[in-house]
RNA sequence: GCGGACGUGGCGAAACCGGUAGACGCAGCCGACUUAAAAUCGGCUUCCGAACAGGAGUGCGGGUUCGAGUCCCGCCGUCCGCACCA
């Protein structure tokens, strides 16, 4: 009689095994093809959550499958650790970041051991140590050299409780979201990264991506915001001219206004003339930034009181300052062609500015526009002068010659995409390594003092920046000429910690961030796995990080993710009391609260969150249901690509499942030496085999789970034979990649040779791909009445006979003879009557 | 507003190039084993219908086709991203 398989005895063992015999280091010489899997590392924020379980298990059997096919894998596993959290915590609870993160990191590694991944963790690295951070300074002194570093005046976001610069992000409703208190916009020096010098090749570079998630290449490619236009000089009655953006250069006979943003240096002028506009500026600067505000507010404007001359008619036009104009975008002013753009039809109808026709819409070529609906589509230009019966295009392009030609625009190219603001006003970060000295302004820290280390003695007891406080830490020598000067006590963004993690997986010397040679033998990553939630910041600045190292002759590669899957989110059922209190799973019974012994309520399914209390914390539920029964849980059932349900009765499902594999397995030695062979399952254990490598190799676990169940269902149903004992041994190292203790577990239970970790994938007999017999559909005018089962490879003739012969297929016909048969061999005969 | 994705049983889903819709799992029902329960095993399980008669059915309405979940047109709904981008 089969026993019980014992998941926890079996999972440390295993666990312990591959540990000691440190079967899934990657190693550098091996002469094997090389495949890097890598998943999004996690930030330490105390324990593992499910989503980072599914995320890990979905590279696990990624890696171990590319193991088992003949590949040397790197999957390696480290730690994000800089960031808010630990400086909360500190605030919080008194205790020091760098013990907070480094506690949490013990307590997670040892929740992912205990899930048995097949990581390195010989490359495990934490951006919190000085051994990462270190090389992160030497590749920022690096891009510093090679001019990709700049300092530069730029408004923040200032929290005048908590004394610090908040991201746009943890601005809620203008006020920050721990001290609560209303935000400023401050100026304050910032370092920047260029990435806009990269903008063209990080949305050319999309395109090779062909293993990208559309929506992500999308979403890149808005981000970065391309538009062709042209820049525009107005001659203004008193001052400087004044320089717009357009898109839309072929309209230019339609302007009948300027606007300028409140920040406009034209603006600023008017206010210091003219006290009402002044007020007006005031009242754009109060207006919201959130989606509804912005979609309820009014275009507002007010008269600048100047006017600017059309450089081909010589007529004025009002300048405005408008709530609409941006200043951070183009050039802060635009041209108003109320005819041909919905905002400026909607301001000129305001204000009653004149619009002019100058596109013909194929009903309309009058200069006469009625109706406020402006026409931004193509056609011919009409009422423009020279440009009157050109396409847009044609237009755009004799616009723009002209312009350049008589020096008042030309033709440019704007971004949305804005330099990356790296400093931030924080302690658990990598300190920029600069020095400001006041006659040598600011100078980076020599290589050979490097690593600067973050001081470990301060306080979290005042709020701000606890390094600007430290008493010795900022106060240096300058490196160039010698006299006191002072530390750059800003930190960088933790997002520049992420953009090259992934380098140094591969190769991490001592004396220098990664050698090139080494970093070619494993990067570009293959597969890399995470959440839609990085689709644009993470993984547009790990693109250009990899580009700028390339351009500085660091590295050979210019993409650094070949492959990319977004997995989605784990989700659970929400609860709430009679009174409305949000219930977590263990406090629901049979929809009722245990503790009132009050009906809850079912709400929706949503993503696992503390507020809504619908979390599953995996930690008892590994320790009551075994690794393999979890691992087995987060493949099964959904597409990887989208949310998955975690129920009690789904892991229940998945338990039981590795038990009756376990039956399997264990009843194998009973049945040695049976003879005979079974052709159906042979049949079906080639196509199983044949079907999970496709599977995958295409992430569809959730068909790879399918087609096992299906195996297994069989094999459990056939009779003993010898093809069925070669069956489960076979079924092994096809489910070793998901449920590996168990796997490893019956493999040395029955004899098999070394680890099945480093077993190799099972071949494909291709002969036993082949049905020698198919069911064949039979319709009548496209409605199915039977089905036949003939030899595959059965002549149209043959199959058209047979399905004409069919009762069923007679009494559908109703004695009218066949009009016309369609025969698709080996899958159905249509019959039209 | 712009851009994108998706709508299939009670639920998660599958269906490759237009060819038997609902594989597989969960939940449920019936049965076997058991003194009993659990575990396990067998069967049923889209809807209407007594039916292994027949009919309907992949968000809704049209269309192309011998044949449409799949292709085309028009709606409706849900979710995601961006957002006064000139």
């Amino acid at each position: 009689m089969a026993s019980r398989f014992n998941a926890l005895k079996a999972d440390a063992a295993w666990q312990k095994l591959w540990e000691d015999r440190r079967t899934f280091a990657a190693r550098d010489d091996s002469p094997r093809p090389k495949s890097y899997v890598l998943e999004m590392f996690p930030y330490p924020s105390g324990r593992i959550h499910m989503g980072h379980v599914r995320n890990y298990t979905m590279g696990d059997v990624l890696a171990r499958f590319r193991r088992m096919t003949g590949y040397e894998v790197l999957h390696p596993m480290g730690w994000d650790a800089f960031g808010m959290p630990a400086e909360n915590a500190a605030m919080e609870k008194g205790v020091h970041p760098g013990g907070w993160t480094r506690d949490n990191i013990a307590t997670m590694k040892a929740q992912l051991k205990r899930l048995g991944f097949a990581l390195d963790w010989t490359r495990e690295l934490a951006t919190c140590e000085p051994d990462y951070y270190g090389h992160e300074q030497a590749l920022f002194l690096h891009l510093y050299a090679a001019g990709l570093v700049y300092r530069k005046e730029s408004p923040v976001n200032w929290d005048p409780v908590d004394m610090t610069v908040l991201a746009n992000e943890q601005v809620i409703d203008g006020r920050g979201w721990r001290s609560g208190a209303l935000v400023e916009k401050r100026k304050l020096s910032q370092w920047f990264l260029k990435i806009t010098d990269f903008a063209d090749e990080l949305l050319d570079g999309l395109q090779s991506l062909d293993q990208w998630p559309d929506k992500v290449k999308l979403m890149q490619e808005n981000w970065i915001g391309k538009s062709r236009g042209m820049k525009i000089r107005f001659q203004v009655s008193d001052g400087q001219p004044v320089e717009v953006f357009s898109t839309r250069p072929d309209t230019i006979f339609g302007a009948s206004f300027v606007a300028v943003a409140a920040d406009h240096p034209i603006a600023q002028a008017a206010a210091l003339r003219d006290p009402e506009a002044q007020a007006f500026i005031d009242r754009c600067k109060q207006g919201g930034t959130t989606a509804a505000e912005i979609e309820t507010q009014e275009k507002l404007g007010y008269d600048a009181g100047a006017t600017a001359t059309h450089p081909f008619t010589g007529l004025p036009m009002p300048v405005f300052i408008a709530n609409f104009v941006l200043m951070e975008y183009g050039t802060g002013a635009v041209m108003g062609v109320p005819a041909h753009d919905q905002r400026d039809l909607d301001f000129a109808r305001k204000y009653q500015l004149p619009v002019r026709r100058v596109v013909a819409d194929g009903e309309h070529r009058d200069p006469l526009f009625e109706g406020d609906e402006a026409y931004t589509g193509g056609g011919q230009l009409v009422n423009s002068d020279f440009l009157d019966d050109m396409d847009v295009d044609a237009a755009k392009a004799a616009v723009i010659a002209r312009g350049e030609a008589d020096g008042w625009g030309e033709g440019t190219t704007v971004w949305r995409l804005r330099d990356w603001g790296v400093s931030r006003q924080r302690y658990w970060g990598t300190p920029i390594p600069i020095i400001h000295c006041e006659d040598c302004g600011a100078v980076p820290v020599s290589q050979d003092q490097l690593p600067v280390v973050l001081p470990e003695d301060v306080s979290f007891d005042v709020p701000g920046n606890p390094l600007d406080r430290h008493p010795t830490w900022k106060h240096v020598d300058c490196p160039t000429c010698g006299k006191s000067a002072r530390r750059e006590t800003d930190t960088l963004d933790t997002f520049a910690d992420s953009s090259w993690y992934f380098i140094r997986f591969a190769s991490q010397p001592k004396d220098k961030p990664f050698d090139k040679d080494v970093v070619a033998q494993w990067l570009p990553v293959g597969q890399y796995i995470g959440g839609v939630e990085h689709a644009i910041l993470h993984l547009l600045y790990a693109r250009f990080w990899t580009r700028a190292l390339k351009r500085t002759g660091l590295i050979d590669v210019a993409e650094p993710f070949t492959g990319l899957f977004t997995q989605g989110m784990v989700t659970h059922e929400t609860y709430k009391s009679s009174d409305g209190r949000w219930l977590g799973p263990a406090e629901v019974q049979d929809g009722v609260e245990i503790a009132t012994g009050e009906a809850i309520t079912v709400g929706r399914v949503e993503k696992m969150s503390k507020s809504k209390k619908n979390t599953v914390d995996p930690g008892p539920i590994v320790d009551q249901y075994g690794a393999d029964a979890v691992r087995w849980f987060m493949l099964s059932d959904s597409p990887p690509e989208r949310d998955l349900p975690w129920s009690e009765a789904g892991i229940e499902g998945s338990w039981r499942f590795v038990q009756r594999l376990w039956r399997l397995f264990d009843g194998l030695a009973e049945q040695a030496g049976t003879e005979g062979s079974d052709k159906a399952l042979d049949r079906k254990l080639h196509q199983t085999i044949a079907g999970i490598a496709a599977d995958v190799e295409a992430l569809a676990f959730n068909k790879a789970v399918a087609k096992l169940y299906e195996l297994t269902g069989m094999i459990e149903k056939a009779a003993p034979s010898a093809s069925r004992t070669q069956a489960i041994r076979t079924l092994m190292r096809l489910v070793a990649p998901m449920v590996p203790h168990i796997a490893e577990e019956a493999w040395a239970a029955n004899g098999g040779d070394g680890l099945i970790a480093d077993a190799p994938w099972p071949e494909v007999d291709a002969a036993l791909l082949v049905e020698d017999e198919v069911t064949v559909a039979v319709q009548v005018n496209g409605k199915l009445r039977d089905t036949l089962t003939l030899p595959k490879g059965t002549a149209r003739e043959d199959a058209e006979a047979a399905a004409l012969a069919s009762a069923n297929v007679q009494r559908a016909m109703e004695g009218k003879p066949p009009r016309k048969v369609i025969v698709v061999p080996d899958r159905l005969v249509n019959i039209v009557a």
